[in-house]
DNA sequence: GAGCATTGTCCACTTACTTGACAAAAGAGT
DNA sequence: ACTCTTTTGTCAAGTAAGTGGACAATGCTC
């Protein structure tokens, strides 16, 4: 089911470690300042390490921030494929629970509002919707994975469609909510829900 | 109650899993080899670092076995705190609770297993018992600390008396397990319950 | 007692991180 | 439009951390 935790040598940990020593810096600072207000020199400051590491680790500001959504980005995918594995003899319920989670949490976690809710993160939202095609993509891409291993039924391309299209919903709700999670979850699982019964049904919508 | 969780800088955190990584990579050699089959250099190898390194961070051998047998008596103590924060309003059942989690932990415990049933072992034995002193001495302090904290009443005198005398027998114990874990919880809890519910009732024994 | 393995130490070497400096770009204030 | 300031991104020189190879000393074993 899982990776096995195989014991991983000290030079991978330490380089894991100071990468996400940055990015927790980052979210730290992001939970009393806008990003516009943080700089790179902050956040190498707020991890104990000098301004030159944090650049050779990451290139750049915009990288930097790039890695920071995504890493955001993976830890939600990793909660909604647990979600989806709780229901895999219902679709429509994986459906709904893993969207009712999505949003829920999305309206919890730091990085997502300040994004959302704050002025100076323009340069972050972006990285979700006009410059967010490698996390849409990569968003799509485990969700596909997840609909295929739980119903092997689907076609691929199908099965592609309907990742892709849940992603892009995901983020759009998660960017401009409309009224409570739960509520939006259950709407749009009702949506898709023939369509997903057939699917995994006939294999064929 | 804990300890804030703050920012930890980088290096100090390197350093942390350093040392982690090397201790983590001899308890993970201790399941498969006796401690006197494993060298030094295994160690290092293993931790993914050179025998150097591992000779930088701890002195020497001895100091290794001593820290890696301390490691294990913190987390030890970690449970035994929490099992007592259980049951403040009993102290005969806090004691029962306490040494009963700390003998069946013990018994299944990789570490403690290497020393108590293997035979090539006679070095990390010592650590517990005749050159057991640092540990007891710690081991001791935060019993007491525990004692004084749950139950204020306590004289200084009588609970470091208690700390240090529980501390003995659960090493004693662990050391030469006598029948059930829970059974000997019970019968020790059971010897000393008169003497703590007096302390705690009077303040005095 | 000769041979072999391990401990503990030393030193030269590489790699990771730091420090201070700098041009270029972006804003803020006048 | 123009300066003043800040931040970004890059460089070079310096320090610290870890590597790799060598060594005497100890201890084992055959």
């Amino acid at each position: 089911m899982s990776t096995t935790p195989q014991r991983v040598p000290y030079s991978v940990a330490a380089r894991e470690l100071l990468r996400n020593t940055l990015l927790d810096a980052a979210c730290h600072e992001l939970q009393s300042r806008h990003w516009a207000d943080i700089t790179m020199a902050d956040i190498a400051v707020a991890a104990g390490v000098s301004r030159q590491t944090l650049y050779k680790e990451f290139g750049s500001r915009e990288e930097f921030a790039q890695v920071l959504v995504m890493r955001e980005a993976e830890s939600f995918l990793d909660a909604v494929e647990h979600a989806v594995g709780q229901h895999l003899s219902d679709p429509a319920k994986a459906l709904a629970a893993a969207f009712d989670l999505f949003l829920t949490s999305a309206a919890e976690n730091p990085l997502l509002r300040a994004i959302v809710i704050e002025e100076g993160a323009e340069e972050l939202l972006a990285l979700l919707t006009t410059q967010g095609k490698p996390l849409v993509e990569r968003a799509a891409d485990r969700l596909t994975a997840v609909v295929i291993a739980g119903w092997p039924l689907i076609r691929r391309r199908d099965a592609e469609l309907l990742g892709d299209v849940l992603v892009r919903l995901a983020i759009s709700y998660a960017a401009l909510p409309d009224g409570e999670a739960s509520a939006t979850a259950a709407a749009v699982s009702s949506l898709f829900q023939p369509y997903v019964e057939k699917l995994v049904r006939e294999g064929t919508p």
